[in-house]
DNA sequence: GCTTGCCGTGAAACGCGTTTCATAGTTTAC
DNA sequence: GTAAACTATGAAACGCGTTTCACGGCAAGC
């Protein structure tokens, strides 16, 4: 392997004009910098990243926590960070936890170590206050809303709010909601937005650990039980909607008219469905805070709140007299 | 920043005997190896990962080139590679290349610099001979088929085969295909395929550039206007199949009873829409592309062919009389 | 005519952990 | 009892690019 010190002796410079030549830097005669350019062709030579990442102190990679990869906004999350990356000639390193708490340890530790500049927490289980023990070490930006650090996040509370008001406004009063993780962030935002806005008399209409397609299902078979039931449901994702829909359609009921469902994220699912969904600008947020991570700026821990739309389907219409 | 030579002094041992304590290496006193732990301790040391990377000229992490992280296959392969790295202490850099060459460049580049041990190629547009010339730096490895490359592949002719022998078991002659990127090693085979099979009444029955929801929907309208049109399709992924099914759905069509349609992939789109479809295990073929590139004998080329496997939902049935 | 200031260049130090090699004291082996 | 095999330890070299500092030359400024 060919190296700066083997193209100084071969085009007979120093290695300081070597590494000028390979940055570009204006202070080098023309001939010398043929030389070197002669030399580097000649030799083969290809630069040592990790040596320079080790001699700039900078290694221009962004680390990413989340705790799956292959879910749809975690990927349009991904998305948005991996564009933004490249435009500015950064790369990311991808981390999956599972919420694994010993997983955002190992996590964490690489930004101790000098692995990566910066940290973007796309969703996390470990405390906050945990996580920002770390910030010595690099800006470290969460993908939703915490006090005093940086962020960029949807407001759960408007968002849910907007859902739940379309439906009291298409003439639901008996309305519920599905709840993801019950002690996240997001869930406690959305249950406040419910309580705030519905005044529920009923707390069994709140299902909770709504994750995935299968868990919408089970919520369709509760729901079903029930002697007294919502009218409408706001659920936590889109892929709770379809499995609430695909269940209660194959046990015979109709979508909107025995029970509205409005999902959440606006994914490929929402359209499939027909499904009104409350959208998030997922790539937004990969965008967003990368270049908080980026910036010279996250010490003073910027805070970005991107809007969320209400996208309109037909699973959630005009309640009929 | 405390470094090695700080721990030696405080620690009153050389800096080859604080490496050992770091390493783990047997041949270290009790005594010395407390003095260095307690130095540790006291002066916060964190190793510099790049340090360590530069001086053993690993870095314990893979590449992966990829056109989109947040497409559903790609995305399930992204979690075997994700899963497999974790567990082998290795990182991941994730580029996503919208299938630009000059992207792709950019990812080789990175291999030949060092950035990483390895690649996994997980779908490219340059031709594989030239991502080949890349080999002498480090392993790639393919996630589609090809001669004298480590791959880990479908077999996407015999894939197809099962679809369409499917398709003919049901009772159909009347037989169309989508297909992705035209000109791809897996459009090439699957077309392969469909001639051996189904040996095409018409060649307007194969539908080109379908990729998305929305492609879906156009080959819908088309099929829609034929004058002499298939009565079973089998298209390109379950994305395709969606949007074929919604839109003629729309138009007043019935699936399975006027066009009869197979999806592939097996996504939760399928489960959804309760599609029959051609089930590929994504996160398996991540697993197995990760093991060869950390693997020793990747210059022997090890080929794994993954089988799929045929899933059946309610958008292709018997064929009534 | 002399002081600034810019251009061009290189020696040496720096960032930091790993590894080779030499040395010396102990055991184990026969 | 002596050779062979460990165990324990450190100096120095190594991997490799960047950056600081010092210095010579030359042109612009007054």
């Amino acid at each position: 392997m060919t190296n700066i010190r083997d193209l100084a002796r071969e085009a007979e410079v120093s290695v300081t004009t070597v590494s000028r030549v390979l940055n570009d830097h204006p202070y080098v005669a023309e001939d010398k910098r043929r030389a070197v350019r002669d030399a580097i062709t000649k030799l083969g030579y290809i630069r040592n990243q990790t040596a320079v990442q080790l001699s700039t102190g900078q290694t221009k990679t962004i680390g990413v926590m989340l705790p799956y990869v292959d879910h749809p906004y975690h990927a349009a999350i991904l998305h948005g960070i991996a564009q933004c990356a490249f435009e500015e000639g950064y790369r990311f390193l991808t981390w999956q936890t599972n919420y694994i708490a010993s997983h955002e340890q190992t996590v964490l530790q690489a930004l101790a170590q000098r692995e990566v500049d910066g940290l973007i927490v796309v969703s996390h289980s470990l405390p906050v206050d945990e996580i920002l023990r770390y910030e010595q070490y690099g800006p470290i930006v969460f993908c939703e809303h915490h006090e005093d650090v940086s962020s960029v996040y949807i407001n759960h509370y408007t968002a849910f709010q907007s859902g739940l008001k379309t439906l009291q406004s298409f003439g639901h009063t008996q309305i519920g909601i599905c709840l993801g993780r019950p002690d996240s962030t997001n869930s406690r935002a959305r249950k406040q937005a419910y309580q705030d806005t519905v005044s529920p008399e009923d707390t069994s209409w709140i299902y909770q650990q709504a994750l995935t397609i299968e868990d919408g299902a089970d919520i369709a078979r509760q729901w079903s039980n029930q002697s007294c039931r919502p009218s409408a449901l706001l659920t936590a994702s889109d892929h709770v909607a379809a499995g609430i829909i695909l269940e209660l359609r194959k046990q015979g009921y109709r979508i909107p008219e025995d029970l509205a469902v409005i999902g959440f994220d606006g994914s490929d699912l929402a359209v499939v469905l027909n499904l009104t969904t409350v959208a998030v600008p997922y790539e937004t947020i990969g965008r967003q805070a990368f270049s908080i991570a980026i910036s010279d700026n996250w010490r003073d821990h910027p805070q970005i709140e991107i809007p969320t739309a209400l996208l309109s389907g037909l699973t959630a219409v005009e309640v009929k007299e």
